[in-house]
DNA sequence: ATAAACTTTCAAAGATTATTGAAAGTTTAA
DNA sequence: TTAAACTTTCAATAATCTTTGAAAGTTTAT
């Protein structure tokens, strides 16, 4: 496999991973790009390798962004903005993970609470529902905690964190 | 907040967390309504409560039991199927686990190590990508590894796991 | 202050994914 | 064997999500 085979199947697989993750495919494809690039890559750049549009790609680097992936660098000299991603991947992984329970898990425990906190009227199903959420709730609040205690360790965290599990 | 606000509540919260993580919304609402029910419940009486047709309710049912998440009950005396969810949510999570590592994360880490073993033809923006994507593929390999380590504890996976980080 | 260079916004169009419902298929009881 | 009860399949339709591109907005150099 050479250079270009291989730079575009990784820009599609990972794509479509995306995707599967609920992340748009050009959001994916722009951070997997940037990834690899050896150097900050402008708007039209981005535009020409990836095939898409000025808005599309205004708008994804604008989430990806937003996430805390990808910061614009000033070049001195330059008029355009250029763009980096987070060339670390522990460190990228750390700030996906955070972001996540922030903006997916934490909302969830807040639902689960609320349901898992009626009243007791007495009824079967309603002492189901209740179990339940509240079963659910406690493995949601642990699972998070868990992965925020991982991603904590900083430094070679996912190597700390198996030789600990391995005890 | 009542039983039946509660429930609604319940479910359509699962749905679009479902939704979000690339699952679609009729699957994690049928999950959803068997985890609370106190009864295995027939297609007709899924159909009933979420609204949705009688293709949806089947193609869904076949995908969560292929996921092995929903079982079919027979129920003696009664012509018509029974559907069940498992109840225990750290059975639960460890099946969703497994089955991600081995549907998404494996095909994955596969494409990685492709492309990173590719020829190094000595220019600098080869090196860059088999140097990502080997730290990808290892961070991936890893974190799967993990992810498989936590969930094998069997009994109280999550707290064993969360003590054994705490130290 | 002007205009060129560049970025963002957003309504419309396009692409993808989910859902329906009726026909085909299967199972069971008699 | 028949037919009623039930489930699955799948082409058509609907809903949702993504992308485009041109106009509006912003920044910077002169």
């Amino acid at each position: 496999m050479e250079y270009q085979e291989a730079k575009d199947k990784f820009i599609n697989t990972w794509g479509s991973l995306g995707t599967l993750w609920g992340i748009n495919k050009a959001m994916a494809q722009i951070q997997a790009l940037l990834f690899i690039s050896t150097k900050p890559l402008s708007m039209e750049e981005i535009m020409e390798e990836l095939q898409i549009s000025r808005g599309n790609t205004s708008m994804n680097l604008r989430q990806l962004m937003d996430w805390g992936i990808v910061t614009k660098e000033l070049i001195p000299g330059e008029r355009k903005d250029f763009f980096t991603t987070e060339k670390d991947v522990e460190e990228l992984a750390r700030i996906v993970a955070k972001e996540r329970s922030r903006r997916e898990i934490k909302p969830i425990i807040k639902v689960l609470s609320d349901v898992s906190s009626i009243k007791d009227d007495g009824t079967e199903k309603t002492k189901e529902l209740i179990k339940q959420t509240k079963a659910l709730k406690e493995l949601t609040d642990n699972l998070d905690l868990l992965m925020n205690k991982l991603v904590d360790q900083k430094q070679n965290w996912i190597t700390k964190s198996l030789l600990k599990l391995i005890k």
